[in-house]
DNA sequence: GCTAAAAATTCTGCATACAGTTTTGTAAAA
DNA sequence: TTTTACAAAACTGTATGCAGAATTTTTAGC
């Protein structure tokens, strides 16, 4: 029933997650049958799994889009979010390896990079990485997986929400988050990952009335009806 | 692309959820599609979504099957449940209503009603139930959807692993949540809660050498390599 | 009678065709 | 010029047919 590898599927989770098709963009099956060479079908149950992991809404006769989140749902999201991020790094304190720290460090050096050339999309996507990187160190599949469905959920959050000329880049402080966890003080790495969290979160226009020039984001909800 | 109401989906995980479902039961795509008169094509997409909740195994070229969730997961699924639990209390003891009590109450009249009349089918599903409305009023739909994975699996591991004898009934213990979710005591909701997974874990045969007498359980993972 | 190979059957994976709905485009009427 | 009605195009929802894999049954050999 599955694919070795559903292409389709990972295309346009990355495209999300690295804030490559904006909230509300129409996913076509056709079109995406076409550009992968695929028939419905595949793109169909891609579909169907990013719809699960809600980073994709399925309206009925009304074909998919890149899911628009309320500022409601973005709340829960980050709620959902800290529970979540909590559990995982505690469980990587305790289970991590020497390899573990290398790779999390190797990460938060491309972050750098990719800050100091400018390169905001593979740094957004580096970002998901490292956080990705401590579920993993966790190993904790079923936190994964909810972690996995929270993470791309926040980058829709930031396209809709985020203040103008805030530039979104956190290396430094995925760079204390590793530092904690070597010291294995699960109380400090919590606290710092919690203040992470408020950061990204105080990066956002999710207070006041909306001010936002994404017309999708403004009239999310409203076009379903 | 959604039908009103995914008739296959919604039978299939109220059956595992019932344990009338046993881990490793073979889901034919023809069998299913027979029973509910619809075609494959919607057979396919109910256990896609069945999969994407972890209750259903697909196996490549081998169709699918009720999940068999090994000891490991297992461990992983009820430390995943306390943190999600722990965080949907909270919530539900700021969030309820009155009426949301009512609802509980009733929940815990009819598992008791269920137990007395020795209805087992029943009790588990009622038990479920409960945890769900629970989830309902904390209302943050990202963790109702992971506690709604999670509740599921939880019965599969009970299906596979409960030791013998003991029958499954805990509604003294929903009893008492629902009253210290009227007293708005967070602290004695959270350990109530706590001791609640405690107990149905107790219940199960998951550190000893596995005597279980079901061969799914026994074999699972091997027969699909 | 038992084992092993081969044939037949069953079932999944996928593409595609068709029906029904939504959306788009056009033209006439106000 | 704006609005409304109608027609056409585009797209989704579902059923189904076919190819290929897995399983079962049959058959031949020991």
């Amino acid at each position: 029933m599955l694919e070795n590898r559903d292409l389709v599927y990972e295309h346009v989770y990355e495209a999300i997650l690295g804030q490559k098709l904006a909230p509300g963009t129409r996913l076509s099956e056709e079109s995406l049958a076409d550009i992968f060479s695929v028939s419905r079908t595949i793109v169909r149950r891609s579909l169907l799994k990013l719809s699960h992991e809600q980073v994709v809404q399925l309206r009925p006769n009304k074909g998919a889009i890149v899911a628009s989140v309320s500022v409601d749902e973005s709340k829960q999201i980050f709620f959902a979010r800290r529970i979540v991020e909590k559990a995982i790094i505690e469980l990587a304190i305790e289970n991590h390896s020497e390899q573990d720290l290398k790779a999390l460090l190797s990460i938060v050096k491309q972050e750098k990079a990719c800050f100091e050339r400018g390169d905001r999309y593979a740094g957004i996507r580096l970002s998901g990485e490292f956080h990705f990187k401590i579920a993993e160190i966790a190993a904790n599949s079923q936190l994964t997986k909810f972690h996995r469905s929270l993470v791309p959920q926040t980058s829709l959050i930031i396209a809709q929400y985020e203040k103008r000329g805030i530039t979104h880049c956190s290396y430094d402080e995925h760079l204390a988050l590793v530092n904690v966890i070597r010291e294995k003080s699960t109380l400090k790495a919590v606290s710092l990952m919690m203040e992470h969290l408020d950061h990204i979160e105080e990066k956002l226009n999710l207070d006041e009335l909306c001010l936002s020039d994404d017309l999708h984001a403004v009239f999310a909800g409203i076009k379903d009806n």
